[in-house]
DNA sequence: ATTCTGACTTGGG
DNA sequence: CCCCAAGCCAGAA
């Protein structure tokens, strides 16, 4: 079984200035297919978390809308703040920006 | 114990 | 490119 923990663990080795998918995620937690699981896990989090959790994107590279409101903005600054390019429709280019593990 | 709920992805059209 | 249906399961109630 994989709790949030383990997911919480493997959002926090995402580098700064890079992003990764749910789907990814998911995949480098040991549960391929269950991307759910991981925007679950993350709501978990509150926002001051050590838990770089900003750094996680859709499969579009677009920012997911949830429950708390606000915090789509907050995770939007950040993320520039850390480098990360939006284009024109609030997307970021994944080819570009993607983390790509022991690359 | 059982039911309901999500920060999603993917394949097919 | 966009839209849809189906799949997935830990945690809270």
């Amino acid at each position: 079984m994989v709790t949030h923990q383990e997911i919480h663990d493997v959002v926090r080795c995402i580098p700064r200035g890079r992003v990764a998918t749910y789907g990814q995620v998911a995949e480098l937690a040991g549960i391929p297919g269950q991307a759910r699981r991981i925007g679950y896990a993350l709501s978990a989090l509150p926002e001051d978390s050590p838990i770089p959790w900003q750094r996680v994107v859709n499969a579009k590279g677009e920012i997911s809308l949830r429950s708390h409101a606000g915090a789509e903005t907050l995770q939007f600054k950040l993320l520039r703040q850390e480098g990360i390019v939006f284009d024109k429709n609030k997307r970021i280019p994944l080819p570009r920006f993607q983390w790509r593990p022991r690359s």
